[in-house]
DNA sequence: CTCTAGTTTCTGTTTTTACAGAAATACAGA
DNA sequence: TCTGTATTTCTGTAAAAACAGAAACTAGAG
């Protein structure tokens, strides 16, 4: 890891450690914490020297980080090659990772969740019975969250903000002590 | 995969998939499920059979599941074998993964970002300042992800149900539109 | 103390994933 | 059209994870 302050370096590599425990690649999260640390756009050849990676990997990773729609390509005059910025504003990066994971996995999930209580709703049988209970109660959890999500996605970043910071007066509007 | 009925076949075999998406091990995601669905405690002979694993990998991915605390062991009268069950509380459930998660990943992720704040607060020149800046930031998102997760886990499970519930009064509060 | 059923740990194999380097492709400017 | 630069795709290899089966260990029952 070439040019980076041992700071960076830290961070970069918790980062990819802690994309691996989520299911991200190690390379793509880290590609993504320097570019998220950066002044200014860095074109691919930069991302390799720094981290120490393959052209392919790091062109490969930039992809799946743009198709998650945290990092996009922008062009500086004078030059041709491509270059690449993360987001920058910490909320919105996550509220547009989590779009996408919805997108990806939570709502494929109530999908073959209802199939499977449609399922064992045509079997017969106590055993039937006691799976689709199960099935619906795990199926309504899933869309409470994402009722959730989707009210406090409509809200400017701002306000939701100060949803989550709100404290007390949260407890006293469900009519109860914190 | 013996003795399943279609939909729970097709749910175990999802909630696998999902597991290895969000860093969880197929075989205890599948594991997980099968004991969720579960409508008394298996022993890991069971579990071997049904799924068609190794004694070993039932064995191991058990630990992990208690580990998680999502998984108990229960004696029954007459049999000196372990049995297995899953909590079947989905919202307790989740309280619990989500309560682990924040302790193996979040909290260390945290840590991680003071120290290193620190570091480049001591470290000289404009990028240095920079760094600081975004580390800070990804800090301050954190730490509120944290106190949101404290306030609502202090809350009686149908409490907070109600809470995710809310619709417009939540907005209300916030003095805004929804 | 010994036997037996149960469980865990260890070891080698298989499978999957990540990755590097080469080859192929695209594309702007001369 | 040709040429040099940038980018992506392909292919084989290396590393990591998952896994099965055997061996080791544990603990009641007799």
């Amino acid at each position: 890891m070439k040019d980076l302050t041992p700071a960076t370096q830290k961070f970069i590599l918790h980062w990819g450690e802690m994309g691996t425990k989520w299911g991200i690649n190690r390379t793509v999260a880290q590609i993504h914490a320097l570019l998220f640390i950066a002044e200014r756009p860095l074109h691919a050849e930069e991302i390799c020297g720094t981290l120490g990676v393959a052209r392919s990997n790091v062109s490969n990773s930039l992809k799946e980080l743009q198709n998650w729609g945290i990092v996009k390509v922008t062009h500086l005059p004078e030059d041709r090659r491509d270059h690449f910025e993360s987001m920058k504003d910490v909320f919105e990066m996550f509220r547009v990772i989590i779009t996408e994971r919805k997108r990806r996995e939570i709502d494929p999930t109530i999908a073959m969740l209802r199939e499977c209580v449609e399922e064992s709703a045509r079997e017969t049988g106590g055993a039937a019975i006691h799976t689709r209970q199960r099935l619906e109660q795990l199926q309504e959890f899933f869309e409470l969250g994402v009722d959730f999500y989707e009210k406090v996605n409509r809200l400017e970043t701002p306000t939701a903000v100060r949803l989550f910071r709100m404290g007390d007066k949260l407890f006293r509007l469900l009519g109860l002590k914190g």
